[in-house]
DNA sequence: CTGCTGAGC
DNA sequence: GCTCAGCAG
């Protein structure tokens, strides 16, 4: 074999190498965006997470979402509001920007200016008052949807403020919330956002004894009915949204926690 | 807390 | 088009 066959022969294996861990980064890639339904470690957190519909995961430093193109929002955003991220600094408000890390292009704040709807955040701006960055990182395009203002700045800003005061009640809860994207919604801007007709949130306690767990159906319109009147199963906003909340409980305790209507565990007050 | 809009550069 | 300041529930 001459030098120069040996040399070949190398390069072409060094090639193929530098290919096959490119395939390999690729995959591994990929395999966290569609890793749904299990417990991922994110920067700062370790929470469970929904299926997603619509194959498009992504992680933020302070909490994830599965966006859904057709709808121009998230499905689902979740994430974990620990008892020391609770804080009345009051930070300057940013302006909102494109998330970059949607790749199939996220919606421009600007379907939202002039349509009459608030740009309502999924996950609240006040349960990220512990940093700057923290705070700034909610103003994205992806963990906004289209809100009536007396909704807003009502009944669903009062379901938020019990959730923080559940988080400091309760040593930290996990966050599910989002829009129910159905078919033939109304839709606001040049992209056509989808205006949800009913905004869930689902919260699980892992931290204070017995795990529990509730959600909340709210019709999008404000309400002067108390809290505890939107109260639902788990269960139905799965049917309602074809997400699989949960996938990582012990069947036996999902199916239990899931299916129950009750709020006897979870202080009003 | 939840937000929007008008004025001015 | 971007940013500040002011206003509203």
């Amino acid at each position: 074999m001459t030098k120069r066959t040996t040399y070949s022969i190398v390069a072409i294996l060094l090639l193929c190498g530098v290919y096959y861990f490119e395939f390999y980064l690729e995959q591994k890639e990929q395999q966290v965006i569609v890793d749904s339904g299990k417990t991922v470690k994110n920067n700062t957190n370790e929470f469970f997470l929904p299926t997603s519909t619509t194959g498009q995961i992504i992680h933020h430093n302070g909490y994830s979402l599965s966006y859904s193109e057709p709808h121009e929002q998230a499905e689902w955003v979740a994430y974990e509001l620990k008892k020391e991220h609770l804080s009345n600094t009051n930070f300057k408000r940013p302006y909102f920007e494109i998330d970059p890390a949607v790749k199939t292009g996220a919606a421009d704040w600007r379907n939202y200016k002039k349509s009459g709807f608030d740009r309502g955040h999924l996950c609240p701006a006040g349960d990220k008052a512990y940093s700057q960055e923290a705070y700034n990182e909610t103003f994205l395009t992806s963990n906004i949807s289209p809100q009536n203002h007396e909704f807003n700045s009502g009944i669903w800003n009062t379901l938020e403020q019990k959730v923080r005061y559940w988080a400091g009640k309760y040593n930290g809860v996990f966050v599910i919330t989002g829009g129910v994207l159905e078919e033939n919604l109304r839709t606001i801007g040049d992209e056509r956002v989808s205006v949800p007709n009913q905004f869930y949130k689902i919260l699980i306690d892992t931290n204070s004894g017995k795990t529990k767990m509730i959600a909340f159906l709210m019709p999008h319109e404000n309400s002067n009915l108390p809290l505890y009147k939107f109260v639902v199963s788990v269960d139905s906003i799965e049917s309602l949204t074809g997400i699989d909340f949960f996938p990582e409980l012990d069947d036996a305790l999902e199916n239990e926690l899931e299916s129950s209507t009750s709020y006897k565990n979870w202080s009003f007050n």
